[in-house]
RNA sequence: GGAGGGGUGGCAGAGUGGUCGAAUGCACCGGUCUUGAAAACCGGAGUCCGGUAACCCCGGACCGCGGGUUCGAAUCCCGCCCCCUCCGCCA
């Protein structure tokens, strides 16, 4: 959510920004509602103020055993209009507060038009033989066959060594991040409107996610939600800050309008779990935390061993609540091209101020912090790397030390034909 | 799932229609006293919106959330959310 003062004090530069980005539908309908609530507000204080005046009198009439019917009947009067306005009041704000969550949020001035690849690192491996795609190296330890049998298009069982690989995956990140003093965390999956749309999910990407009819309940398509209502309606003190957390949890993405897109393996699935790094920083330090949110991104896939390209990503694809995203795309021998596997967006105060997270320094006033998130391991899709880039001719894939370390096989011998 | 109890300021805890934004205690900040500290005493201190350029000042709102009754609601009524206790069930 934007802030309105700036937006009042400033609405050419908010403007602008938002054009760029494409995202100026609601705006004059934003402008107009506020001044629609501004022009009613002191009206109904007034009437609440002649109201509490005369509540004074009339408590004290009656105190002194007075009559007070006169201005009692006179105040029924008030009351009436104060209703009346306050009802239009409260239909404006309803309103305003609609337009205003359709507003995205401003993109740093440095976001670029068009996706640009800021550098490629790591090689591609050059085999000497033809690469196989993952779902030929797993076999049935990636069980697609049987996953739609039980679930659909776009589930599967992940079985046998890939199991391990994935705690392997998930602890050695864990303990990675935990170097970088990210505190560890399990979320609730399931959670209510407001965390979706404190995080600016809704309204945006409603064809996205899952929800229980029956309960009021959504399940998230990142613990991003989860980490973020962390610290919902909470003043932090400044010198808490930066709060780094790293949620490990299953996420759920419906993938409607992506049909036949990526269909092959578990690239593109419904249910998969992933590490998410996820930071409360105070405004000014926000730039840096993202870059550094980066960096570590960058860490995890270098010590995975896998070739990789930065992303800038362009306005278009921001989402409503970045300023800011880069992506990592990591290289799949299979399709001869780098392929997402994590994302860090920095969405300055926008989730805080929907979600009331503030921070207070020293002796100050209250003031809006910035969160910003990034994927530290996308389990399936890191699965998918290290097959792909780590295998050998017979089949086989040798898997990096750290992961060995952790408890993976050294080497996942060759699928059954 | 059944039966009860409860949500008030940082915490504890009064308040059941009328000067209540809210007693009191603790914690906190400032001051007096003291060689210093403690104790004691005095004072201060919440959040949000608007008037404003303004951390002074003025008005308004906030006693879980949203409605209702009333001239007036922390107090009465309705709905929702959350917490606790007991029973049952259960990974």
């Amino acid at each position: 959510m934007l802030d309105l003062k700036r937006l009042r004090s400033e609405p050419e530069v908010v403007r602008a920004a938002l054009e760029r980005r494409g995202g100026a539908a609601s705006l004059n309908r934003v402008i107009e509602l506020d001044q629609q609530r501004r022009a009613l507000l002191p009206e109904l204080e007034a009437l609440r103020a002649e109201q509490n005046a005369a509540n004074e009198a009339i408590s004290a009439a009656k105190a002194s055993g007075e009559s007070a019917d006169g201005q009692i009947a006179a105040m029924s009067e008030v009351a009436a209009r104060a209703k009346a306005l306050e009802a239009e009041l409260h239909g404006a704000e309803a309103e305003l507060d609609e337009a205003l969550a359709l507003l995205p949020n401003l993109p740093e001035d440095d976001a670029p038009a068009e996706d640009t690849v800021l550098r490629e690192c790591g090689e591609p491996a050059d085999f000497a033989f033809d690469p196989r795609d993952h779902l030929d190296l797993s076999g049935e330890r990636i069980d697609i066959e049987r996953g739609a049998r039980l679930s659909g298009a776009r589930f599967a069982y992940l079985r046998g060594e890939l199991v391990m690989l994935e705690l392997a995956l998930v602890r050695w990140t864990l303990e990675l991040l935990g170097g970088h003093g990210f505190e560890p965390v399990i979320p609730p999956v399931l959670v209510r409107e407001e965390a979706l749309r404190g995080t600016g999910f809704l309204p945006d990407t409603e064809q996205q996610i899952y929800r229980l009819a029956d309960d009021d309940l959504y399940l998230v398509g990142t613990s991003e939600v989860a980490l973020a209502s962390l610290h919902a309606d909470e003043i932090l003190e400044a010198e808490k800050l930066p709060l780094r957390y790293a949620g490990f949890s299953p996420c759920f993405r419906r993938e409607a309008g992506s049909a036949g897109r990526d269909t092959r393996g578990i690239f593109r699935v419904h249910q998969f779990d992933k590490v998410e790094m996820f930071s409360f920083v105070a405004p000014e330090a926000a730039t840096e935390e993202h870059l550094r949110l980066l960096a570590i991104e960058e860490q995890i896939l270098t010590a995975l061993g896998l070739p990789y390209r930065v992303v800038d990503i362009g306005l278009d694809d921001l989402g409503a609540s970045a300023a800011r995203k880069f992506d990592c795309e990591a290289w799949l021998p299979s399709q001869q091209r780098y392929r997402e596997l994590t994302s860090t967006s920095n969405t300055s105060d926008f989730q805080a101020r929907r979600l009331a997270i503030r921070m207070r320094r020293e002796g100050g006033k209250p003031e809006l912090l910035a969160t910003l998130n990034g994927t530290a391991v996308a389990v399936g899709r890191t699965i998918i790397a290290l097959l792909e880039n780590g295998q050998q001719a017979d089949g086989s894939v040798v898997i990096p030390q750290c992961l060995v370390d952790c408890g993976a096989a050294a080497v996942l011998p060759p699928a059954e034909a």
